[in-house]
DNA sequence: GTCATATGCAATGCGCCGGTTGCATTTTCA
DNA sequence: TGAAAATGCAACCGGCGCATTGCATATGAC
């Protein structure tokens, strides 16, 4: 999932879709440098590590955020983060002993 | 950035040097199954994103981890989920109205 | 000084990823 | 119904990313 988010495009298309709230596949393509397929195959990366899913409405498919997963990144980062620190204050306290 | 946390092992080598603390090439590479090599490469991607940094100590090159750009990238994933819980709040107070 | 340990450097190989192109299919709307 | 719009499917390709191997270099221990 860091890997589905680690690509300048996919991570774009995160950002927009942020600030930007649902919208279909033209409309990402439209904002984009590259191909209507490559969003397409950037918004199948996405969805397949639980970052956006995509919904039917006529003949469009309107895709949209899935916070959760980010935020289970987010956990992660803070917890790693967490225990390097507390590794630190033990090593510093064993060095002052 | 994501990028260098989006490979699987980088992203092991990341918690393990969170919870074991620093630790040299040799013993980072006893504990996984690729080469010496590949660990060392591996560790260069990180610290070209700012993840890790590296001290010499006699013989060996002591590596430990840079918890500040990972606190970055804990706050942008925020932010992000943020922005777009508000935006789905717009949108429904917008259907409501 | 010599040998083992820890690391550095370089060349090579191969698979996957990101992108494109061409064409088919579905749905809307006049 | 028929044309245009939005998307789906498939084949293809170039490059870079991950890993290996072989050898060179530096450092510590005896």
């Amino acid at each position: 999932m860091f890997a589905a988010l680690g690509d300048e495009t996919r991570l774009a298309l995160v950002a927009r879709l942020s600030s930007e709230g649902p919208l279909s596949i033209t409309r990402l393509t439209a904002g984009s440098a590259v191909t209507r397929q490559a969003i397409t195959k950037h918004l199948d990366v996405l969805a397949t590590a639980g970052l956006v899913s995509d919904v039917r409405r006529g003949r469009e498919r309107i895709w949209e955020l899935e916070p959760e997963q980010m935020e289970m990144a987010r956990a992660y980062l803070e917890r790693v983060s967490k225990r390097w620190d507390e590794a630190l204050d033990r090593l510093k306290q064993f060095v002052e002993e």
